[in-house]
Order: structure tokens, then C-alpha cells, then sequence
DNA sequence: AGAATTGTCATTTTT
DNA sequence: TGACAATTCT
């Protein structure tokens, strides 16, 4: 008789990991060794993420449970590439596992637990308009006369007590440590944060910071739900510590309390989020924090050649505060690093898209090169230009699609359809009556919120002003037409887009209306994945990068969705890379930012945000800039401070000038053509630059055409 | 009083 | 664009 061995599917998937080979010595043992509570602390491109995505597929090949993994990733699509990553090493989809940002999976816990602790399953989540927007109304209520004393505004108040919750301090502290010119007015303050919270409660809302402190306080107060959690993730993984904020590490160490199996990854080097409360100490204090924790450190990079680490490592050096990583190239060499100084940033702007065409022409994609910048605004010239040549880019950052006034407009009236109780949410819905302000619109939606269902809500009267009452009726005609059209949420919307009512209100208000109703489809056709409303209003509120773009479906298809050059400010970089990048604007005022530097330690977070900028790009790395700024009255502009900070050695400066024909090379939209001349460097016809020279082409035909989901919609808003 | 309109201003970073 | 303050309209 033969003999057949059964291999058993004791692990995961169909395919075999090759640990020995993909991995080297010093990853390997934080993979296959990395149960009990271990840090990898590591600088760019060590392949720290690497690390966490074997290690999800290890502990899957090795019978763990999908659903017994918990994966915290910092954003949502980090976490979409990550189990993508662990599919293809297994060859099967890992459902079950848990994998998302602390906002995202703390939504999820909230939704399953929340009655516990005074919230139904069906809580809205205020955006950072919202939030700002029932600020508002507290400082009103509270009848705070902000114009006698200086009072903060809506957005800074949210900021501060964002801030608060986030570093868990007192809103004194805060105060000292950030507004200390408002001082003074702490005791208004905590009055405006206290209403803000109670109403939050009331109105069955949570903001973003609810999410992360609700699900602490849910923790820590109901024991018994803790450890049930705690109980289930067998092994917690998390991404980029050192951008968690203190109640991130509370709750990391709660849910890992029983099984206290912690795998976290992270670089000192690349904390960029302190205006977020992220906490470094995180990191140093693991160690104090988890006993027999073990630490892994990384020292070859995978990703850059040694040029552009050499660049990367001069600036960083800088910092006062920060460990000192031993980082090896494992690539070879490449170009040294370029700095372009441009006359203005319309002419940085048509460099970056030259070079680019050239590379394109050398047989670069688009999808390797990406330009990189401080600001989202800053990206707009060089929007404008890739538009002009046609070049498909994709942005990242800046204004949202689900943040647009009209599709947020849509997406209150299904929000109280899910919680009646949302107050910002109605009040929303009903200022686009006319008749109704800010102050009818509240009280007719603080009345509503407290019937027990949208049913009777709409049916009911909840007020008897004349003016307001027509303004009501508005309401009623579209939220009855929109509950008729359930339970479809696109046919919900599509009955919203179609109503008479908010056709008048669009068209009236925007020129623009019939883009916009074209928006309110996009969103609907978006919509038609979810069958269940708060599936649907979760991914909306949550996956902000799921918008950041949707294409229209009108417009011809792209050869390939992937194949586009990437717009992004550097926060939405952290963790990617390219074959070429391109930081912007690295001038005096503008990286680091002006505002940063008024910041107790910000030249040293600008840095390190220079350092995670120069480490995405794996070949080629331009620093460019312009050397003058405005439109109206042109100012100098000096270099970046970071760039002093290079030595001459490491890098190469390219000198541009205009090839072609000068006198077609005046208009941008219209702007005048002599201040061009103005300041053009043009130092004569020399021909024999011992630098290297970049001939500018004549600006060429403006194409316009708005591209879909981007912060630039029209040429002519320029 | 509250709604609507107009003008002026600047603009970090995000879940 | 959009947030705000100042202004006029109902
Ligand atoms: N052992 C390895 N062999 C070959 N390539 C590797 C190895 N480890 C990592 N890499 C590659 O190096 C690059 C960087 O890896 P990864 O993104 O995991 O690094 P990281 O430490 O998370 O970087 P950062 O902190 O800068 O985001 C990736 O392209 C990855 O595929």
C-alpha cells in the first residue's frame, strides 16, 4: 500500500510564504518570533510595514483565526493595501480579520456595545464641519459676547478641545500650551466644551475624538466588556505608533490586557502628527510599559538609494530630540538629489511637469512619479499645469468629496433618517428651505430630534410661524419622497437629487448646480453597494480616502485607474513611496510652514516631515522652489531652511531657463504677461553652464477640462 | 429678529 | 472656496 501524506490546512491559505527569503535576519524574528509584546523601531524604508504584513500572514499560516487578529493601520487605505498584501501571500482573502483605523474599528466596537454606555447602536458621526457648526450654537447659547472679549472662533475652539480630549490634559494646559493669549478666557471655554459634550449626548452624536475617548471610557468602565474584547484579539498589531496619541496606547493596552500580544511598529524620526496629540513617548515608553517587551531594530533600507538617504539624514540630523538609527542602503547608487530654484512657483510648476514628460518619454508610468507638498493649496499650480497637458494625476488631500456642501446636503437627510435624533443633521437639511436661517432651523430641528422616528418627525407640525412653516413644508416634500423610495439608499438619493425643492434651492444658490446634482448622482451610484443605511453613512464619514476621488463614470475610462501621478499633501504620503518624487515649494514661509514655526518644537516636526518626504522616493528626488511669491505684489522668497541644511556635496542644482519662442509665453488665464519678464532669470544667452540646464518649453494650449474630484474643478477659477 | 446678500480675507497638517 | 463681518431686506 502507498502512502500519501495530508498536509492539513492547518494554516490559511493555499500558497507558501517564503519567510527565508523574502525576510532578512533581522525582520524574520519579529515575525515568527513575535509573540508577548514586541516594538520594531526603525527608520524609513526598513521595511517595518513589511514586518506587520508577514506577521499577519505568519500567524494566519499558522492557524490564528482571522477574526482573533486586530491590524491598526493609520489610515483606512493603508489597512486595504496591507490585507490586499496578505491575500496575495496567501492566496486567499483573510475574512473576519479585523483591520482599520483605531476611528474605524472603534466605530465598529461602539456600534456593538455603545448601549452600554448611553449610546444606541445607530449614533451619527460629526464631521469636523458639524462639530464646528454645534460649537457655534453652544457659544450662542451660552450668549458668550465674543466680540467684546476676544473670544476664539468655532474651528480654533474645536481644535482646543480636540486637542484636550486627545492628550487627555486639562483645558488649562492646553491653553498654556498652545493659546496662551486666551488664557483668560479658560473658564468660557470649558463652558462651550462642557455644552458641546452634553449636546453631542443628546443628540446621539460622536465626533471623531468621541470615537477613540467613548470607546476608552467603554473600557474602562464596563470591565466585562473589556475583557471580552481583550479576550478575542489574540494578537494586535499596530502601524506607525508613533502617531498614536495617548488614549490610542490606553486602548491598544486594554484590548491586548489578557492575551498581551502587541506588535508595534514605528519610527520616531516620522511623528507628524503632534497637532494631533500623537505622543512619541508611546514609543520610548513601550518598553517601561509592556514587561519582557522585545525590541527589533532594522537597519537595512530597502527603498532609497544611498544619495537620497544621505539628503534625508543631513536634515534630520538637525533635530535635538530623536534617536539616532543606523540606516544602510541596500540599493545602489543613483543621481544625486536635484534642487531646482525656479523664478516663481508657476515656472516650479512647469518644470515638474517637463521633467515629468521627460521621464514619461524615457519610459517612466505615471503612476511612479508623485509631487509632494506641505499645503494642499500649494499643489495648484502644478494642477493647472497637468491638466494643460492632459497628464492624469489623482490628488490626495485637501477638500473631500463627501465634504462638498452638496453632498453632505444629500447625506443629512438620510442621516436622521438613521438617528432623528441629529440635530445637525436636520438643521442642515432644513437651512436649504428658504425662509429658514440658522436660528428657525435649529428650533424647528431640536423639536423634531426629540420624536421617537423620522415617520412621525415628518409627519409632524414643529412650528407656527408662517414663514417657517412653508419653509417645513419644503422639508416634508423631500423627506417623504426620499422615505417613499426605501429601502434603496440610491433610489433614496435619486428621489433627494430629483425633488423639485432642491433643484429650486441648487439652482438658485450655485452656477455650477448642474455639476453638483451630477455629484448627488455620483453619490448615489456610490451608494448602490450598501443595502444597509449605516453600512453606507460609516464608510462615508470613516473611509475619507474612498473620496477623496470619484471619477465620473461619464468621462472616458483611463487606460488604468492605477496609472495616474499622484498630488498628495506629505501627511497622506506617510508609508508610500515612488520611483521619482518631487517636494514643492520648499521655500521660507512655505516648508516649513509659517505657522509651524511659532510652535514649541515645530521646526523639529517640519523636519521630520521633510525627513518621511525625502525617504517616499526610491530613484529620483527633486527639491524644488520658487524664489518669488504673490500675484499682485511679487515678493522674495528665501530657500528653505532645509535646504541650507544639505551639504553642497549632496546634491546637484539644476538652473532653468525658457527655450522656444518668449513672446507666446505669457498668458496664465489671463494674468498679465510682463511680470513674467519681471523676474525672469534669463542670465543671457550663455550657452556653456557648467550646471546642468533645463529648457523650458512655451507654456502650451490650455485644455479645459475639469478633472473629476479635484481641488481645481474649473481652469477658469484660477 | 432673523434671513439673505455682499464684500473682504486668507489658506497646515487629518481620522 | 469658504469663513467672517458688515450690511440691507422682509
Ligand atoms: N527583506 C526585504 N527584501 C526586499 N525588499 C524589502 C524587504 N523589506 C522591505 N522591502 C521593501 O522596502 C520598501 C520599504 O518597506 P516598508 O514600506 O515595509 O518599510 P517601512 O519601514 O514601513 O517604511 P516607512 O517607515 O518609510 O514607511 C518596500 O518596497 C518593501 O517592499
Amino acid at each position: 500500500m502507498k502512502e500519501f501524506v495530508l498536509q492539513g490546512s492547518g494554516g490559511f491559505g493555499t500558497r507558501q510564504i517564503d519567510y527565508q527569503n523574502e525576510l532578512n535576519d533581522e525582520q524574520r524574528p519579529a515575525v515568527m518570533e513575535g509573540d508577548g509584546a514586541a516594538l520594531v523601531l526603525a527608520g524609513a524604508g526598513s521595511g517595518k510595514t513589511r514586518v506587520i504584513t508577514y506577521r499577519v500572514a505568519w500567524l494566519l499560516d499558522h492557524g490564528i483565526p482571522p477574526e482573533r487578529i486586530l491590524l491598526l493601520t493609520f489610515t483606512n487605505k493603508a489597512a486595504r493595501e496591507m490585507v490586499g498584501r496578505v491575500e496575495s501571500l496567501l492566496g486567499v482573502y483573510p475574512h473576519g480579520l479585523w483591520a482599520g483605523t483605531f476611528h474605524s474599528i472603534a466605530n465598529r466596537i461602539l456600534r456593538m456595545y455603545g448601549s452600554h454606555i448611553g449610546y444606541g447602536s445607530n449614533f451619527s458621526i460629526l464631521d469636523e464641519e458639524d462639530a464646528n457648526d454645534l460649537i457655534k450654537l453652544c457659544v450662542k447659547q451660552l450668549k458668550i459676547d465674543s466680540a467684546a472679549k476676544r473670544f476664539p472662533g468655532a474651528s480654533v475652539l474645536k481644535s482646543i478641545i480636540s486637542y484636550r480630549r486627545n492628550a487627555a490634559i486639562t483645558m488649562q494646559m492646553v491653553l498654556e500650551r498652545k493659546h496662551p493669549h486666551f488664557l483668560p478666557q479658560v473658564a468660557d471655554i470649558q463652558r462651550v466644551s462642557d455644552l458641546y459634550e452634553q449636546q453631542k449626548q443628546e443628540q446621539q452624536a460622536m465626533d471623531f475624538d468621541d470615537l477613540l475617548t467613548i470607546l476608552l471610557r467603554l473600557l474602562t468602565e464596563q470591565p466585562h466588556i473589556k475583557e471580552k474584547l481583550a479576550n478575542q484579539f489574540a494578537y494586535i498589531l499596530v502601524d506607525e505608533f508613533q502617531d498614536t496619541n495617548v488614549i490610542q496606547a490606553d486602548i491598544v493596552h486594554a484590548l491586548s490586557s489578557i492575551h498581551n500580544n502587541v506588535l508595534a511598529v514605528g519610527d520616531d524620526a516620522q511623528s507628524i502628527y503632534s497637532f494631533r496629540a500623537a505622543e512619541i513617548r508611546n514609543i520610548l515608553d513601550f518598553p517601561r510599559r509592556y514587561n519582557d517587551a522585545k525590541m527589533f531594530r532594522l537597519v537595512t533600507n530597502y527603498r532609497s538609494t544611498p544619495q537620497i538617504l544621505a539628503v534625508a539624514n543631513s536634515v534630520i540630523a538637525n533635530n535635538d530630540n530623536q534617536f539616532a538609527k543606523e540606516l544602510v542602503a541596500a540599493v545602489g547608487d543613483g543621481d544625486l538629489p536635484y534642487m531646482v530654484p525656479a523664478n516663481s512657483a508657476s515656472q516650479e510648476a512647469q518644470f515638474v511637469v517637463e521633467q515629468m514628460t521627460t521621464l514619461l518619454n524615457q519610459g517612466a508610468s505615471y503612476g511612479s512619479m508623485a509631487v509632494l507638498f506641505r499645503a494642499a493649496y500649494h499643489s495648484q499650480q502644478v494642477e493647472f499645469e497637468l491638466m494643460k497637458r492632459g497628464i492624469p494625476y489623482e490628488y490626495r488631500g485637501g477638500m473631500k468629496f463627501f465634504e462638498r456642501a452638496h453632498v453632505k446636503d444629500a447625506l443629512a437627510h438620510l442621516r436622521v433618517m438613521q438617528n432623528v435624533k441629529d440635530v445637525m443633521a436636520w438643521n442642515r437639511a432644513l437651512m436649504l428651505q428658504p425662509g429658514l436661517g440658522l436660528t428657525t432651523a435649529n428650533k424647528i430641528g431640536s423639536t423634531v430630534a426629540r420624536l421617537s422616528d423620522i415617520d412621525e418627525a415628518v409627519k409632524s407640525t414643529p412650528t407656527t410661524g408662517a414663514k417657517a412653516q412653508q419653509g417645513w413644508a419644503g422639508t416634508q416634500r423631500i423627506m417623504t419622497a426620499m422615505l417613499a423610495a426605501r429601502p434603496s439608499i440610491a433610489d433614496m438619493l435619486r428621489a433627494f437629487a430629483g425633488s423639485d425643492d432642491y433643484h429650486a434651492y441648487l439652482e438658485n444658490e450655485y452656477p455650477n448646480w448642474q455639476e453638483r446634482l451630477d455629484d448627488v448622482e455620483q453619490l448615489a451610484a456610490f451608494a448602490e453597494q450598501y443595502d444597509d443605511l449605516s453600512a453606507f453613512l460609516d464608510a462615508v464619514s470613516l473611509t475619507a480616502d474612498f473620496g477623496a476621488r470619484v471619477d465620473d463614470p461619464s468621462k472616458p475610462k483611463r487606460e488604468s485607474e492605477e496609472d495616474s501621478v499622484i498630488l498628495s499633501t506629505i501627511h497622506q504620503a506617510k508609508g508610500l513611496e515612488w520611483e521619482t518624487v518631487f517636494i514643492i515649494n520648499l521655500s521660507e514661509g512655505g516648508f516649513p510652514s509659517g505657522r509651524a514655526m511659532d510652535e514649541e518644537g515645530g521646526l523639529e516636526e517640519e523636519r521630520r516631515l521633510f525627513y518621511v518626504a525625502s525617504t517616499r522616493a526610491r530613484q529620483k528626488l527633486f527639491l524644488t522652489y520658487p524664489i518669488t511669491a504673490g500675484y499682485e505684489h511679487i515678493e522674495l522668497r528665501q530657500p528653505s531652511i532645509f535646504l541650507s541644511e544639505i551639504p553642497k556635496s549632496q546634491y546637484e542644482e539644476i538652473k532653468l531657463r525658457y527655450g522656444g519662442d518668449w513672446a507666446n509665453n505669457s498668458g496664465y488665464g489671463g494674468g498679465g504677461g510682463g511680470r513674467q519678464s519681471k523676474v525672469a532669470v534669463a542670465r543671457g544667452g550663455v550657452d556653456d553652464w557648467d550646471e546642468p540646464t533645463i529648457v523650458l518649453d512655451p507654456v502650451g494650449e490650455a485644455i479645459n477640462r475639469p478633472m473629476p474630484g479635484s481641488f481645481l474643478r474649473d481652469l477658469n477659477e484660477l
